[in-house]
DNA sequence: AGCACGCCGACT
DNA sequence: GTCGGCGTGCTC
């Protein structure tokens, strides 16, 4: 019998099941490995060609947990040889709490003993403890802590002293869930329709469906008509997200909807919530799961549906360990349940337009915006034409007509919001004397300034280091300059220009966790800001009524530079956060700063001609035979020292696999030649849609010697070329 | 992933 | 003379 370790092994491995004993697919196993004991999953029967003498036999069985589905077998099976990772990495995204197979630790909660315990010391703490269990509903060691405002010690105290005594306590208390039943709001006609064509699509088997909307449509009521429809049909759903931390609002809405929470799924849960979590999840009772790319992979009992909200992110490109693309591997794992996979966006990726083109996926339109709101109207300010005017804080970022519109804005108590996709002050600090630009000792790329820590950060790998007083170079003292702006800059600069505004900041790194978000969005609701500054964070289903006016200080930001999909994520970016304007009944209004208002990115956004901008940038890629027409393999060789690095690289150049249609472009240095330490260079290999890529690659990779020193990464159509 | 074995530097 | 560093290799 074959049994797969959440490890990263070659394979499954073999093992002989002791008389009296049955096992079947997919059931989780105790086994020796080495001098160690593992658990794993019944893969299958075992391949026979290994010397009998060397299969050891299975320890014991894990059947208090329902077994692994065989879907999520196959799926791991298919996910492994698509990425060609191996399939213990994949497996070990399905079990990423070990103890979650172990038999459920018997909770106990408390009661009172009825003991009488002679010369005792009487604590307030003590006596409202006794006093809380007094009911007589027993109480487990948190629940009694927090009813009876002590700590835990207590509670063990006196159970040290005998006064308190266990009872066994259900774990897992059902907790409610989401009800398709639960009334909805009603929906616009254009809504009804849609939802009516993704209810059809349920229990019909495998279909995927683009549900494209235009920013403020309602295509999240339009995807709950068919989450509904599922719960109704006792199905599990999954709602994949790119960003997780930024869900609030979408919970609230959930739960307005459904009369309950969804279970969320992510990888900074605590191992206690994570541990429950999985087991609702395998046993069929979390209905509903919203969660980050890795939720993908959990083994659902009974899915239904599968929803990916915002599509086109780039968020759901897993880049380290198994490299995969979560919003690709759930069609796959829709298409092997045989059930509907919807995807949401505003502005779908040309891969999803391509496949609906092509007929093999459905769409379904939302064109107008709900409730009667209309779309921002969108100028272009040509920053050459209008350049900002400095102001005593020294350099500006703002243009003239961009501070009027705020000026007007804010007069009128309406808020406003700037954007810009870059963290920090300063993206580069440089020596006036000599030249010197800061970089990172562990990768090629400038230290960004941090001024509100007084930092130097690297984005790439962490590393921080103190604001230096004199140039590391040169030495030459109150030399350094920060150049160019990031949020923090920019928000310097509105405070400066408006004092009365009350301006906040928001970026990945001044959330302070969900609580954070959670409260900053209440004091946006009730109006305590005026002034929002932020990174890409703010771009993703927010919903402000009274935000009319959306500012982009920086269109141009990410349109240079060799990426493949760089018109194309700017296009999505900056659509996404003109989307939040004027979502309310006060019309929004759109200001985009760019030094070059021809770009083909910007005239689109100015027309609202996404078509024209889809079709070009369409025509283009084709042209080139790049995804989608084409296939792309990034293969990254990794070190610490770069003349080996380089070696490999150029022996994998000299064994290019050859074939109709291959290209192998490199090897060269990887942009980020050095990260975290290790120096990099790429190849590229170009292939035809139709060519199975992975066996080439395997064959290529087979035939390269490769020292253990160095790394080679795959990354099947990747989406980063650092 | 763990956990062995193995072969070279600073400590009792 | 040993303790221990982490490089290399194996686990059915």
């Amino acid at each position: 019998m074959a049994v797969l370790l959440p490890l990263p092994l070659a394979g499954a491995y073999d093992y002989r099941v002791p008389a009296g004993c049955t096992v079947c697919d997919g059931q989780a196993v105790r086994v020796p490995l080495g001098r160690r004991q593992e658990t794993g999953i019944v893969w299958g029967a075992g391949r026979s060609g290994l010397d009998p003498a060397k299969i050891r036999p299975l320890q014991a069985v894990l059947d208090h947990a329902a077994p692994l589905p065989e879907v999520t077998r196959r799926f791991v099976d298919w996910v492994a040889a698509y990425t060609l990772s191996l399939p213990g990495a994949v497996l070990k995204m399905v079990i990423p709490v070990p103890e979650a197979l172990d038999p459920p630790a018997a909770q106990v909660a408390w009661r009172l003993s009825g003991a009488e315990v002679p010369g005792l010391r009487q604590t307030p703490a003590r006596d409202r403890v006794l006093r809380t269990l007094q009911t007589g509903v027993p109480m487990t060691t948190p629940d009694l802590a927090r009813e009876a405002g002590v700590s835990p010690s207590v509670i063990k105290g006196l159970a040290e002293a005998g006064l308190l005594a266990e009872v066994p306590f259900a774990m897992d208390p059902d907790l409610p869930e989401p009800d398709g039943d639960h009334p909805g709001p009603t929906l616009s006609p254009v809504q009804a329709d849609a939802a009516k064509e993704l209810v059809l699509a349920l229990g019909q088997g495998y279909s995927a469906t683009l549900l494209e909307g235009v920013t403020g449509s309602g295509k999240t009521e339009v995807y709950f008509e068919a989450i509904a429809a599922a719960l109704r049909q006792g199905q599990q759903v999954l709602v994949l997200v790119p960003e997780i931390t930024l869900t609030t609002q979408w919970l609230g809405r959930f739960r307005r909807r459904f009369g309950a929470d969804p279970a969320v799924w992510h990888s900074d849960l605590t191992p206690a919530r994570r541990r429950r979590t999985w087991r609702a999840i395998a046993d069929g009772r979390a209905r509903v799961v919203v969660g980050a790319r890795s939720a993908l992979f959990l083994p659902y009992q009974a899915l239904g549906l599968i929803v990916v909200d915002e599509e086109h992110e780039v968020a759901f490109k897993q880049e380290e360990g198994v490299i995969y693309h979560a919003r690709d591997m759930a069609v796959v794992r829709a298409h092997l349940g045989n059930i509907p996979v919807v995807l949401a966006s505003a502005t779908p990726s040309l891969e999803t337009v391509a496949n609906v083109e092509a007929g093999r996926y459905i769409k379904v339109d939302l064109p107008v915006r709900h409730a009667g709101a209309t779309l921002p109207t969108i100028d272009l300010i040509d920053i050459r034409r209008f350049p900002p005017e400095k102001g005593d804080w020294g350099q500006s970022w703002l243009s003239p007509p961009l501070v009027t519109a705020l000026e007007r804005t804010l007069e009128a108590g309406e808020q406003a919001m700037l954007f810009l996709n870059r963290r920090g002050y300063a993206p580069l600090t440089l020596c006036r004397t000599c030249g010197h630009r800061v970089q990172c000792p562990q990768c090629t790329a400038w230290l960004v300034e941090h001024r509100r820590l007084g930092k130097l950060q690297c984005h790439h790998c962490g590393h921080q280091q103190p604001l230096p007083k004199v140039c590391p170079s040169c030495g030459a003292e109150d030399a350094l300059v920060a150049c160019g702006p990031g949020v923090e800059r920019v928000a310097e600069e509105a405070s400066r220009r408006f004092p009365q505004a009350r301006v906040e900041l928001v970026a990945s790194d001044t959330l302070a966790g969900p609580q954070g978000i959670a409260g900053l969005l209440e004091r946006i609701e009730r109006k305590e800001v005026d002034l929002l500054i932020g990174t890409q964070v703010l771009a993703k289903g927010l919903h402000f009524p009274m935000l009319t006016l959306v500012g982009i200080v920086d269109a141009d930001l990410g349109l240079s530079g060799g990426d493949l999909r760089a018109a194309e994520r700017t296009f999505q970016v900056l659509s996404q956060v003109a989307g939040r304007a004027g979502r309310g009944e006060r019309p929004g209004r759109v200001m985009v700063q760019t030094f070059q208002p021809d770009h083909p990115v910007l005239q689109a956004m100015a027309t609202g001609d996404m078509r024209a901008f889809r079709e070009a940038e369409s025509e283009g890629r084709r042209l080139l035979r790049m995804p989608p027409f084409g296939r792309l393999v990034a293969v990254i060789v990794s070190g610490e020292t770069a003349d080996a690095v380089e070696s490999v690289a150029r022996a994998l150049a000299r064994q290019a696999p050859q074939g109709a249609g291959l290209e192998v472009l490199g090897p060269a240095p990887a942009p980020l030649a050095l990260l975290r330490g290790r120096h990099r260079w790429r190849l590229l290999l170009k292939a035809p849609r139709e060519v199975r890529v992975q066996t080439v690659v395997r064959q290529w990779l087979g035939g390269v010697a490769c020292p253990s020193a160095v790394r080679i990464q795959v990354d099947i159509d990747p989406y980063s070329f650092l």
